[in-house]
RNA sequence: GCCGGGGUGGCGGAAUAGGUAGACGCAAGGGACUUAAAAUCCCUUGGUGCUGUGCACCGUGCGGGUUCGAUUCCCGCUCCCGGCACCA
């Protein structure tokens, strides 16, 4: 007999698969359509486990809707720009393009290793100017309807990347890449105007909200940050002129006793009087030079300007404050210390009066007790006309109020910043504008398309942008006019190009422009989505924005990308994260190596849910490998078994028809679910039965070889390369993945007798074996004939009887 | 602080329109085969107790409640993980 011997079988069937061209998605299929993605990899050098289970949870679903009869289009690809690769360029004296590129040949031998079900045609890598070409395009329609702007702004800025970063990519005010400090820089770039579609990313939530994890849609609710409030503006004393706050809380606006300005509001110093300049200007001075630190004490200083509250014509004292945020509102807010605290330890350290104007029964009636601030509902006090109204209510009543002088305005705020795209980097995609003298900003001719990155550079990771000493590519002429101009030297961030991927993959080779749109609206939306759940608020949001972008400009008619998301857990090793420097990681080669790459995607599958972070074990392995082993033992043992679909009618066929129909019914149903881990348990279970079976003539045998070929084929999708050599050693000359997903039989689930709970006041006292649906009497009388439930119900009166059909008999006895 | 998700054996994890808790796997222990080892196969394995091979009690983070019956539903608490964080 022969042995298992996955090396050998995998590459054999990696050709044929690739020969047969079996995983090849085609449009002119007239079977219904489904489109599985998983997140294209960074081509950092090497695949990772956390690559391993999100392609290998993304092919189980490919290959599951192949074997029901889809028309699967399942792509990869590589994003391919990014600044590991200038930094090994750096590290290794070598270039970004040859690194990428080195990088994407191994990884790509590493997936077919795999044996993933990818239509390698369509592989893209975002590098290829085939591929900029289309973004930049969009970028300049995008410049033309005003989608997208420059101008000098505080940025976030890394000074180990040596370049800017996006909202989204700050952590804790560090860089999402290399950890280390984001500090403030004045800078022109480019940004998106994804703020236009905040409403849009909001309400178009309910579109998918079936099919996203409920986690990522409430991350990015809060990242978008939407809340209600008003403008106010407050009167500046002894000037004709206004300042505007925004509040969430105008209800409280008869109890505020001061106003606080943020240190980098550009009004301020205009602001302030002269006795008060010198000491104003070295608190702003200071601000400025500190790093944003969040955890810092609140301070502030007066400014010497007073504003009048518009519901009172009270003056109060305008603070320049280290808290206030020139980003958010309008970097102007009202203090109401008795009822905001942060106003509250303001108003502390610097002794300023407190005024109460909401109030719950129960409370004392003077600010002065107050520990805390009072942030609850309550009803208003010492607000004038408003006296005793909700303060829910009063919010917008006294909005209402002072609207009517002009002074108020509803309106909403948002957290959410445009999206800075500028990156003083070589290795991404050119921002496709030229800067004349003349004519100003111009975007590049389309028919000049694409910009090219430039080849002979040299990248040293010093003074800023590598491309702006590339003396040929920042010298240009003007596409107005024809002077001499200057290219923009600026890189797109990474993130655009993986916005629209998936888009190209419909069509990836596609030269009229950015898709065919006949392939996209075929293919789009795509049906289930895989990927890390650290893309939440970063790739998710911008992918979601990017397709409106694309909707909006005529491209496409679908408002939302990605119908279906799964976001799976992380790999650990010993209770962390795989890195380098805890030394704790698990090289894919070396396992594909030991026990093949059928046992890493079994393993990887059956040790936890998708969704769940999943603890990689070296004995857990070897356990799926073992499987894999008997599985195979015991099909060779039966290979000269003729398959076929008998009517059971002994108990043993029955038995064995049972747990046919079982098995497939539990596997589908799980398959439909994604928990490919009790999928996997299931034909566990079904493999130690048919061990133990033994078929004796020859109708167990056509049925036990029948079994056998379900078994392979519902494990094709997870371990494909050992069922199709496993079908091959049954005697068929096609492949499994050219059989249909098998149907169960309801019938043969039913059994002639079933094990039915026997309880006593809940406490289960017995088992007893009854006819299928058998009425309660029978049960009932049948349960009383137990000893075991006799000890329970002697001498005490049955009150009452709760009856569950082929379950269980409880008898109430007391 | 706010928002979201969780707490089940030694471990990874099963089972919730309320109905036999611990499927499947790992680890551990015992046995068979073997000159031996590996591989394989079989058995045991939530805890405690007892007059030990059966029976009782306890048991799904903690405390209550609803119910004939709660891992599942409700109330309160606690701990862990993730996200956001001076957002007015």
């Amino acid at each position: 007999m022969c042995r298992y011997n996955p090396a050998e079988i995998e590459e054999k069937w990696q050709k044929i698969w690739s020969e047969q061209g079996i995983f090849k998605a085609d449009e002119s299929d007239k079977r219904q359509k489904f489109y599985q993605l998983e997140m294209f990899p960074y081509p950092s050098g090497r695949i990772h486990m956390g690559h391993v289970r999100n392609y290998s949870i993304g092919d189980a679903i490919a290959r599951y809707k192949w074997l029901k009869g889809y028309n699967v289009l399942h792509p990869i690809g590589f994003d391919a720009f990014g600044m590991p690769a200038e930094n090994a360029a750096i590290a290794h004296k070598t270039h970004p393009a040859k690194w990428t590129y080195e990088n994407i040949d191994y990884m790509i031998k590493e997936l077919k290793r795999l044996g993933f079900s990818y239509d390698w045609d369509r592989l893209i890598a975002t590098c290829d100017p085939e591929y900029y070409k289309w973004e930049q395009k969009v970028f300049i329609e995008m410049f033309k309807k005003g989608m997208v702007y420059r101008k000098k702004s505080s940025v976030n800025y890394c000074n180990t990347c040596k370049t800017v970063l996006a909202n989204e990519q700050v952590e804790d005010g560090k860089c999402w890449r290399c950890g280390s400090e984001v500090v403030q820089r004045e800078l022109d770039e480019w940004f998106f105007k994804i703020t236009d579609y905040a409403d849009q990313l909001l309400d178009d939530m309910k579109l998918i909200e079936d099919g996203w994890p409920h986690k990522v849609l409430v991350q990015q609710t809060n990242w978008i940050g939407k809340s209600k409030g008003a403008f106010v503006k407050f009167k500046i004393k002894g000037r004709d002129e206004y300042l505007e706050v925004f509040t969430t809380r105008p209800d409280t606006l008869f109890g505020v006793t001061f106003a606080s300005i943020a240190p980098n509001h550009p009004k301020l110093l205009e602001l302030v009087p002269n006795n008060h300049k010198e000491k104003v200007e070295e608190f702003v001075d200071e601000y400025k030079r500190a790093e944003r630190d969040f955890s810092k004490e609140k301070e502030g200083i007066f400014t010497g300007v007073y504003l009048i509250n518009p519901v009172n014509n009270e003056e109060v004292p305008l603070f320049a404050a280290n808290f206030v945020l020139l980003e958010y509102g309008t970097g102007v807010v009202m203090a109401v210390p008795a009822h905001d605290q942060r106003d509250f330890e303001f108003a502390e350290k610097y002794n300023l009066p407190k005024q109460l104007v909401i109030y719950k029964e129960g409370m004392s009636n003077s600010a002065d007790d107050l520990e805390e601030a009072y942030t609850d509902e309550g009803v208003l006090v010492n607000s004038a006309q408003f006296d005793g109204m909700e303060n829910e209510k009063a919010k917008w009543k006294i909005v209402e109020w002072l609207q009517a002088e002009g002074m108020a305005r509803q309106t909403y705020q948002y957290k959410l910043r445009d999206w800075n795209v500028s990156r003083q980097r070589y290795w991404g995609a050119p921002i496709p504008v030229v800067y004349c003298e003349k004519c100003g900003i111009v975007p590049e001719k389309e028919e000049n398309l694409p910009v090219r990155l430039p080849e002979n550079v040299q990248i040293t990771g010093e003074g800023g942008s590598p491309l702006a000493r590339v003396e040929k590519f920042v010298e240009t002429t003007c596409p107005i006019c024809g002077a001499k101009a200057k290219r923009e030297t600026d890189t797109f961030d990474t993130f655009v190009e993986s916005s629209w991927y998936f888009f190209r993959y419909c069509s990836p080779k596609y030269s009229d422009n950015i898709f065919d749109k006949t392939s996209a609206d075929y293919w789009m939306d795509v049906d289930q989505y895989v990927g890390g759940i650290e893309h939440a608020v970063m790739h998710l949001l911008y992918a979601r924005y990017f397709t409106k972008v694309l909707r909006d400009l005529g491209y496409v008619d679908s408002d939302e990308p990605f119908k279906r998301l799964l976001t799976q857990g992380m790999v650990i090793k010993d209770g962390a994260k795989m890195s380098k420097s805890k030394g704790n990681v698990v090289d894919p080669d070396d396992i594909i190596n030991n026990y093949g790459a059928d046992t890493a995607r079994l393993f990887i599958l059956f040790a936890a849910p998708p969704e769940k972070d999943l603890e990689w074990s070296d004995e857990g392995a070897e356990g799926s490998y073992r499987f894999l082993n008997r599985l195979w033992r015991l099909v060779v043992s039966h290979k000269g078994l003729k398959a076929g679909l008998v009517q059971a009618e002994t108990d043993r066929e029955k038995e064995l028809s049972y747990m046919i129909n079982r098995t497939i019914k539990k596997v589908s149903e799980d398959f439909n679910s994604y928990h490919f881990n009790t999928a996997i348990a299931a034909c566990m279970e079904f493999v130690n039965f048919m061990q133990n079976f033994y078929p004796k003539d020859e109708k167990e045998k056509s049925l036990f070889a029948y079994g056998l070929e379900q078994l392979l084929i519902v494990l094709n999708p997870i371990a494909p390369h050992i069922t199709d050599e496993l079908w091959q050693i049954l005697g068929h000359k096609d492949i499994v993945e050219k059989q249909s997903w098998p149907e169960y039989d309801e019938k043969a689930l039913i059994k002639d007798v079933v094990t039915i709970a026997a309880t006593v006041n809940g406490k289960l006292r017995d088992t007893i074996n009854v006819k299928t649906d058998a009425s309660q009497d029978e049960v009932l009388s049948e349960a009383l004939k137990s000893s075991k439930v006799q000890k329970y119900t002697n001498s005490k009166e049955i009150k009452k009887v709760i009856f569950v059909k082929n379950k269980l008999i409880n008898i109430v006895a007391v």
